[in-house]
RNA sequence: GUGCCCGUAGCUCAGCUGGAUAGAGCGUCGGUCUCCGAAGCCGAAGGUCUCGAGUUCGAAUCUCGACGGGCACGCCA
């Protein structure tokens, strides 16, 4: 990287400014540069291509103005064997402290080379090797329809998961199933009333639960598949098969949804293997082993007090039952015994208040807490016509996941849920997605992925013109040949350039957008923001269209066209490797 | 009441491990196709970065306090 290769320099250049003495209070034998050397793209363009304010950090310490720290660094670099030639066009220094370099040819050249020959691993960080990583996410309850909201988190989970898996981790994904407790028996009573009352039996919908309207779909399906065969059955077992039946559709009706949304999970573990597998017991008896759980007022409770959390919590109620937190610790632990370096849940941001019990309960388990991270989305506000559409289950104003995805496409939808990050929460018009949606953003990628295409297959078609057609450009096996050039000699990019200053400074801008995007990958892996590849998508994309502007690809200086089908590929290539993470598919054509 | 998240252009959002004149998109207004896709590009207008203190040579960024919005505070899940 091109940031690493600068970064070094202006560290050999302080060190040699440094034992001159020309720094100030710095002691003379320091070598390792005691503030951190960042080098950064400047905001305007005429101060460079990349930038370093290091001098702006040392200045407390050689106790001497800012500018003539940069100026004495600057003035070491000049000697390096490495900046001669192609590399390095010019360094200046600015005030108050900036040391500015304008990069030559030689690293970007060698940029569109390196992507070419890495091709789809192109920007690929090698963090991840032999790690395993378990991502948790949806995890919707079986009770209804997916909204909006799941449909973030969804996104998001799937876009951290390919970012993941990019980066080099083995990712599984995975679905938790609340597919026991009270929420279904719930479910159980509403259903089977419901069932009869499809079925023109008169009985009463409980109060209690979720709405007719909201179940109705599922039902209808349920009586679809199995007839009156169940219409006779006691309330108990009515409710017990008929919640089972409905569960099944609704699981399949979620997998169906997300599958559409290009989702698709290793496992869906069910919280009744859980507990038919004694788990529930296992980490109860688990924590009494640690000594961390005490019976009081006949339940049974967690000493998560003494682990950060502000109160302690029920495990066991008095009625005998197992609490949500009994039963995640059991998951959890489960999933600490399945090895993983790396255990990754996203929650809705309303489930924030659970973080510490869980974390709690995992330090009590003795088990290391620090592998298991909690990313919270925020909600999703949908709008339609500018009116706040609030989501609330009791009411008939939801918009749910499959309606947005109707409305408008997977691409749009993927990309406006991955592009914010998780804590910021998401206002989401609908009329506005869909009024723009040729002008979104992620639209202008795709047409930017399918500009690049066209211009390959121009390359290769005959040309159409008033004096009569010529024969095409280029062959396929002459592109091949383009190919091996590209990847063994980085000097045919030399050609790509042009001498106006303007011109040259769009071309220029063009590699060095492709140049950052293994930083960009390394950098939202770290933060754990596949959004940031979203935007810079759009910014390549961006860079692309500025480029394509003043730069005809297909000229008759084969030099030329050589070395921009070249960068045309390359950034094709880059487009589709940070589309791919997002889930975003890069047509070729329009 | 307590805890967590958020507050940046008319709207939607970046920037937040402190650095140069705070950036995009949409919308508005104005340019731009005998030429590889004009679904594009260029330009203009639009800001006391909610407010107030503090730390600092320097704050949208860090600290504290207001104000405004959201969420959570169960022997619910």
């Amino acid at each position: 990287m091109i940031k690493e290769k600068l970064a070094a320099i202006v560290s050999r250049a302080f060190a040699s400014a440094c034992r001159q003495g020309l720094l100030g209070a710095i002691p003379v034998e320091t070598d390792e540069c005691p503030a951190p050397i960042q080098i950064e793209k400047p905001r305007l363009p005429e101060h460079g291509d990349l930038a370093c304010g290091v001098a702006l950090k040392l200045a407390g310490q050689a106790k001497i103005a800012p500018i003539k720290i940069a100026q004495a660094i600057a003035d070491q670099i000049g000697r390096e064997d490495e900046t001669q030639g192609t590399y390095l066009e010019s360094v200046t220094v600015a005030n108050p402290g900036f040391i500015n370099f304008k990069l030559g040819t030689g690293w970007l050249n060698e940029t569109i080379s390196d992507v070419l020959c890495q091709g789809a691993s192109y920007g690929k960080p090698a963090l991840g090797a032999g790690k395993k990583v378990l991502i948790e996410y949806v995890s919707a309850n079986p009770t209804g329809d997916l909204h909006i909201g799941h449909g973030r988190n969804a996104v998001f989970g799937s876009c951290l998961a390919n970012l993941l898996k990019f980066a080099g981790y083995e990712v599984e994904e995975e679905f938790y199933i609340n597919d026991a407790g009270e929420q279904i028996a719930q479910l159980g009573r509403c259903a089977f009333a419901l069932y009869r009352i499809l079925l023109d039996r008169d009985v009463p919908y409980p109060t209690e639960g979720y709405p007719q309207e909201y179940l109705k779909e599922f039902l209808e399906q349920v009586v679809a598949q199995v007839g009156k065969q169940y219409l006779e059955l006691s309330e108990e077992e009515g409710a017990v098969k008929l919640g089972d039946l409905t569960m099944k559709v609704i699981i399949e009706h979620q997998r169906v949804l997300l599958e559409k949304l290009h989702i698709k999970f290793d496992r869906w573990y069910s919280e009744r293997d859980l507990h038919a597998a004694d788990k529930v017991a296992d980490v109860l008896s688990e924590f009494q082993k640690h000594g961390m759980s005490y019976e009081s007022e006949g339940a049974l409770w967690l000493k998560t007090k003494e682990l950060g959390d502000e109160r302690d919590r029920v495990l066991r109620k008095s009625s005998g039952s197992t609490t949500y937190l009994a039963n995640d610790s059991a998951y959890h632990l489960d999933k600490y015994r399945r090895g993983y370096d790396l255990m990754i849940n996203i929650w809705g941001a309303d489930h924030h208040g659970q973080v510490p019990g869980l974390k709690g309960a995992m330090k009590a388990l003795g088990v290391d807490e620090t592998k298991l991270e909690v990313v919270l989305t925020q909600i999703v506000n949908l709008s339609r016509d500018g009116q706040i559409v609030r989501m609330s289950k009791r009411m008939g104003t939801v918009v749910m996941l499959g309606e947005v995805l109707d409305e408008v496409g997977v691409d749009a939808v993927r990309y406006y849920l991955a592009e914010s990050s998780p804590q910021n929460s998401i206002n989401f018009d609908l009329e506005l997605a869909k009024k723009t949606s040729r002008e979104n953003p992620a639209f202008y990628i795709q047409y930017a992925h399918a500009r690049c295409c066209a211009i390959l297959r121009r390359a290769l078609e005959p040309m159409q013109g008033t004096d009569g057609d010529k024969p095409a450009p280029f062959t396929a096996s002459d592109l091949d040949g383009f190919m091996a050039e590209y990847k063994s000699n980085p000097a045919v990019f030399q050609a790509l350039y042009d001498s106006d200053s303007e011109v040259l400074a769009h071309q220029k801008a063009l590699v060095t957008r492709l140049e950052s995007f293994p930083q960009e990958v390394l950098e939202a892996v770290e933060t754990r923001q596949p959004g940031r590849l979203a935007r810079y998508a759009f910014e390549l994309a961006n860079e692309l269209q500025k480029f394509y502007e003043v730069s005809r690809v297909i000229t008759d200086q084969l030099s030329v066209t050589k070395a921009r089908l070249g960068l045309i590929l390359a950034t094709k290539q880059v487009l589709s490797n940070a589309l791919g993470i997002i889930g975003v598919s890069a047509p070729e054509r329009m």
